[in-house]
DNA sequence: CGCCCTGTTGCTTTTATCGCACAAAAATGT
DNA sequence: ACATTTTTGTGCGATAAAAGCAACAGGGCG
C-alpha cells in the first residue's frame, strides 16, 4: 500500500486542527505530528491557501473551506434523506439520524433531524460527523446486521438481523436508547436510519416507523 | 512563501473530487491535475485512508470525512460565538441566538444565550436545534437578505437588506419580537445573529448592537 | 482475438522536502 | 527599563521522498 507521506501529514494536521476547539499554535501542531516546526509552518501555509484553516494571530483553526467541502458532500442520498428524517423525528418525537458505513469498521452520522415539537429540554449528544465504531450504537449495529452472518458476531447483531432492527441502550450516551434499521446503498456502502431518545417510548411502534423510513430511503437510492 | 507541492496537489485533488457530484475516475483526476496516473492513485489512496474520499467501483467521490470536518467547523464556530452571544444578551436584556442556514430554504439555531440578569420570567420559545423555514423569524429573514435581490422576495427581506437588519413580530411565537443581522461564512453558509424578546425595547439601539455582533462573528470566521 | 482501460508495482532520477541553524519578536524576570 | 529566556518565523544545503516512466496482470468490449 503506497501512501504519500507529505499528504498524509497534511491531512493529519488538518484533523488535529479540527479537533482543537480553540485553535492550535504551530508549535503544538508540530509536536502532535512529531515533525519539525518548519514543516508544520509549510503545512499550515498550504492548508491556508486552500482555505481549510485560518490563522488568527498565533493560533490556527479550522477554516471556512471545511464548510464548503461539506456543502459539496451532498450525495443525492443525503439530500433525499432530509425530509424522511424530519418526518421520522416528528412521528416518533425523537432525534433521527442517517448513518453511513465508512470502511469495514466505522460509521459516520451524516444527517440528522430534531422533532419540531419538543417534549422537554432534550439534547441528544449524537453529533453529525463524529466517526465511531460500528459495534457501538444502534445505527452501527444495524449496518453490521446487513452483512451475512459471521462467526464471532455479537448476539445483538444476530438479533438485529432477524428482527430487521437493532436496539441499544447507553452505548453512545448515558441514558439514551437507540433504534435503527439498515439498508443497502447499491453503489457501495451500508447505511442505516435510526432514532435516539432520552426518554421511554414504545419500541414496537418506533421500530416499525424506523423500518419504514429505511425502506423509503432504500428505494430512493435505487432509483 | 513556501507551500508544499505534494500537499497542494492532494488538496487540489480533493477539490476536484468534491466538485464532481457523481464522482471522478482516477484517470480523469490525473488529467485534471496534470500528473501521472500512478501519482493520482497514490493521492487517492491517501485521501481515502483519511476518509475524505470513498471509492465505489471506478469512481472516486467525496467521503464522509467531509461531514466530519464540517461538524467540527460548526462546533468551533458555536464556541467562538458563545461569548459574543452572551455579551449581546446581557447588553440588550434579551435572548440572543446564532442561526445557520441549512440548505436553501431552512435554517437552524445552533447556539443561544440568556441575559445573566433577568427582566422577569422570560421564556422564549426559540429552541436550539429546531429547524424552521428561512421566511419565518428575524434570523431567517436576515439570512435571506444576504442573497442578491430576487424577484418575488417579500418586502420584509428587501427592507432587511437595505437597513442591514431584519425585524419581525410574532412569527415564531406570540408576542415575541426579533431583531437579527446576517453575515457570510465565506464558503457557502449563511448565518445570522439576533435577539428575541417578549417585551418592548429600543429597536434602533438593539439593531446597532446586533449588527455589531454580526460583524464580530464575521471577522472571526474570515480571519 | 486484439484493443483499450484500470489498478498496481519496481526502479531511476530529480527535485521537493527535511531539519538544522539562525534572525526576529515576544514574553519573562529582575 | 533593561537583560534574558522562550517562542516564532525563515533561509539553505544534504538527503530522502516523491515524480515519472515503464511494465504488467486482470477485465470488459467490439
Amino acid at each position: 500500500m503506497a501512501t504519500l507521506q507529505g499528504l498524509d501529514r497534511g491531512l493529519r494536521a488538518l484533523n488535529s486542527i479540527s479537533l482543537a476547539a480553540d485553535g492550535l499554535t504551530v508549535a503544538d501542531l508540530a509536536a502532535q505530528l512529531d515533525v519539525d516546526r518548519a514543516i508544520a509552518y509549510r503545512i499550515v501555509q498550504t492548508l491556508e491557501e486552500h482555505a481549510l484553516v485560518s490563522r488568527q494571530g498565533k493560533r490556527v483553526r479550522l477554516g471556512a473551506g471545511a464548510a464548503t467541502l461539506a456543502g459539496r458532500f451532498q450525495h443525492q442520498l443525503v439530500l433525499a434523506a432530509q425530509p424522511v428524517l424530519q418526518e421520522l423525528a416528528d412521528a416518533t418525537g425523537a432525534s433521527a439520524f442517517l448513518t453511513l458505513a465508512h470502511g469495514a469498521r466505522e460509521c459516520v452520522p451524516v444527517a440528522g433531524a430534531q422533532p419540531t415539537v419538543h417534549h422537554g429540554p432534550v439534547q441528544v449528544g449524537y453529533r453529525i460527523g463524529v466517526r465511531h465504531r460500528l459495534e457501538r450504537g444502534a445505527n452501527g449495529v444495524a449496518i453490521l446486521a446487513l452483512q451475512p452472518p459471521w462467526p464471532e458476531e455479537s448476539e445483538e447483531i444476530a438479533r438485529a438481523r432477524e428482527s430487521g432492527y437493532s436496539i441499544t441502550s447507553g452505548q453512545l450516551q448515558q441514558g439514551a436508547t437507540g433504534v435503527a434499521a439498515g439498508f443497502e446503498v447499491p453503489g457501495a456502502v451500508g447505511a442505516s436510519v435510526g432514532v435516539v431518545a432520552m426518554h421511554e417510548f414504545d419500541v414496537e411502534s418506533v421500530a416499525a416507523q424506523v423500518k419504514e423510513a429505511a425502506s423509503r430511503l432504500a428505494s430512493l437510492s435505487n432509483a
